[in-house]
DNA sequence: CATGAATGAGATTTCATTCAT
DNA sequence: AATGAATGAAATCTCATTCAT
C-alpha cells in the first residue's frame, strides 16, 4: 500500500523518463501507463492530463534548482566564484534530475508560449539576471576578458550545461562534480595550451 | 508527383521553419500548409508525406554541412587551424539553414532510431570521428591541453556550437564569422583574464 | 449489500438532487459522491449501480403518486372534481418529491425504451386513461366545452403540471394547494361549459 | 458536390433530429455521424466540437424565434392581441425547429451555465420581459383576471408552449395554427375577464 | 496545382464499476 | 462502511493521408 505522495512521485519519475528519451509530443499517455506497469486510463486516477504531469515534473525540478540558486546568489561570493557555484550547482541538478532536465531543455520553449507555463519565461528571466548579470559584473571588476560579448558568452554557457542533460549517464565515468571542473577550466581558462 | 524544383524547396523552407518553431511532432501538416498558403491535401502533390519532408530539409542540410567539413578536413590544416575551420564552418552553416539545423539539433535523436534516418546516425558517427580526433590529435601534437577529457570537450563544444541555432537570428548584432571568432576565442583561451 | 434503509433514503435523497439538477447522463457517479461526502467506489456499498438508483428514485415516486391517484380515481367524483383532484394531488407530490419529479419529466422518455423501466411505459399508459378519459368524460357528460380536440387538452395539462417541477421551489410564495387553485382556475374556466 | 454552408446546415439538421430524439449528453458524436453516413471523425471536418454543434443550432434557432417575437413586438398589439401572437409565432416554429426546439427545451438549463452559452440566459430574460410584461399589462388594461399571479400564468403558459416541441409532429392531425387556436382558446378563456 | 471532403487509425480523456484492505 | 487504486470500455477529438473534381 503506497501512501498517495509517493505514488503520485513514482509515477512522475517514470513519466520523466519516457519524455525525456521520446520527446512529450512523441510520449503517449499509454507509453507512460505501460512503463508503470497499468492501464492508460489508470493514469487519470493520479493525474489530471499528460500536461499536468509535466508541469509536475518540471515544478519540482525547478523548485529545487532555485532554492540551491538562490543559496549562492546570497553568499555574497565574487563573479568568478559565483559562476563556478552555479555551475556546479548546475551539473548537481542534472545529475539529481537529469530526465527533468531533459526534458525542460527540449519542450520548454514551446510550453512557455501557453499561459499555464508562464512561469517558465519568468524563471528564464530571473536565469539570465542571474547569470548574464554575474559575467557583466566580472567584465567590470575585471576577471572576466573585457573583448568578449557577454550576451555571447551567456547564450553559450547557458546551453552548453543544461544541454549536458541529453548525454549525462549518473554513475558514468566523471561524477557531476568533476564534469563541473573540467567544464569550468575549459570556459574559464581555454583549452589551448599557454604559449 | 512532378513539381517545379523551385516550388519545393519554397515549401521545404517553409515547413523548416514551422518545424523547428513548434517541433517536428507538434507540427501538423496542416500548419505547414497554412503557413504556405494552401490546403493540408494540397501539399501531398509536391511530397510524400510529412516524413519525407523532414527527411529532405535534413538531407539537403547535411550534404552542402559536409561538403564545407571534407573541404576543411581534406585541407591539412593543424588541430588548433581544423578546429578554427570546422567551428567557423558550422556557424556559416547556421547562418544559412538556421531553421534545418534547429530540427535537426531537436529531432535527429529520435528519428535516428527509425531505419529510414539511418544516415544520421552514421554521419553522427563521422563528426564525432572528425572533432573528437582533431581534439585528441590536438592533444598529442601539444597544441590543446592534455589535462581535459577529450571526450568531455568534444561534447561541450559539439552542443554549444549546435544549440546557438536556437538563438541564432540572421541579420542580428554579430555575423557568423564573429560569433565563431569569440566563440573560438573563449573555447582555446577562456574568459577568465590571465593573470 | 445490507445497508440500512435510511442511509439508502438519504444517498437516493442526494443522488436525485443532483439528478435534477444536471441530467442523469451528465451525473457522474462521482459528483453524486461528492455531494454525499464519500468517494465514488463506496456508493457501490449501497447499490448495485448507477441505474438501479435512477431506478429506485423513480419508483418509489411513482409508487407513492398511484397510491394518491388511486384514492381520487375509486372516490366516484364527478369528472371536473376528479381533475380537480388529480391535478391538486400531483402538485403535492411535486412539492414532496420534487427532484424525482424533474427526474421524471426529463429522463422517463428515454429511459422507457429499457426493459427494466417497461414499467414507465406501463404507468405512463394508465396515467393517459386516466386523465384522457376524464376529459372525455367530461365531454360526453357536458361540462367540458367539446369543441376542443381532449387529445390536445390532456398533453397541455399534462406538461404544464408535471413541467412546474422544474421551477417549483418547496417553501416559496405560493403552497402547492395554492399554486394548484390557480393552475385549476386558469384551466378550468377555459375549458369548462359557460353557464 | 454541396456547397460548404449547405452541407453544414443539412449536418446540423441530422444533429437536432439525434439530440432531440437521444439527449445532447445521450447523443454520440458516431451516432450523428452515422445518421449522417459518415465516420465520426469526419464531422470534425465541419465543426470544432461537438458543443459547437448545440451552439449552432441553437443560436439559430433563436435568432429566427427573435426575429419573429420582435416584429410581434414592435407591431403596437393591445396585450391579449400581443400573447394571441406570440402563441402562434411559437407554434409556427416549434413546426418549422422542431428538433431545435426540444433540444432547447431540455438541454438550455444546464447549458447556459457555461460562458459560451451565456446568451441563453439573456434571451431568457428577454423572453420573460416580453411574456411577463404583456400579461401584467394586459391585468393594468383590464383585459386579463386580476386575481392570479401573473407570475404563475406566465410560467404555466411558457412551459405549455414549449413542451409541445416534444409531442409535436409535422403532418400530424393539427396543423401549428390550428394547435395554436385551441391552446389559445383555452387559455384565454381562462385567464380573460369575462364580459 | 489546388480544393473540399472524407477516411481510419490512434490519441487523450471520461467514467461506471470492481475489489483488496 | 468506506477508501484508494485500479480496470476496461467507450467517448471526444486529432491528424496524416487519400482522392475525385
Amino acid at each position: 500500500m503506497t501512501a498517495s505522495p509517493e505514488r503520485r512521485t513514482e509515477l512522475l519519475a517514470t513519466a520523466a523518463e519516457v519524455f525525456a528519451a521520446q520527446g512529450y509530443n512523441a510520449t503517449t499517455v499509454r507509453k507512460i501507463a505501460d512503463a508503470a506497469g497499468m492501464l492508460a486510463g489508470s493514469l487519470y486516477y493520479h493525474f489530471d492530463s499528460k500536461e499536468s504531469m509535466i508541469d509536475e515534473i518540471l515544478s519540482t525540478f525547478l523548485d529545487e534548482l532555485w532554492a540551491g540558486y538562490d543559496a549562492v546568489l546570497d553568499a555574497g561570493l565574487g563573479p568568478r566564484e559565483t559562476i563556478e557555484a552555479l555551475v556546479t550547482e548546475s551539473f548537481k541538478q542534472i545529475d539529481r534530475h537529469r530526465p527533468a532536465v531533459a526534458v525542460y531543455q527540449k519542450e520548454s520553449r514551446h510550453l512557455a508560449a501557453q499561459p499555464r507555463f508562464g512561469y517558465l519565461t519568468d524563471l528564464q528571466q530571473r536565469f539570465e539576471e542571474a547569470w548574464l548579470g554575474t559575467l557583466e559584473r566580472g567584465v567590470k571588476e575585471g576577471v572576466f576578458r573585457a573583448d568578449l560579448d557577454p550576451r555571447l558568452t551567456y547564450r553559450f554557457v547557458r546551453d552548453t550545461v543544461w544541454v549536458a542533460a541529453s548525454w549525462y549517464r549518473p554513475g558514468g565515468r566523471h561524477s557531476p562534480e568533476e564534469i563541473a571542473r573540467q567544464y569550468l577550466s575549459m570556459v574559464l581558462d581555454g583549452i589551448g595550451v599557454r604559449t
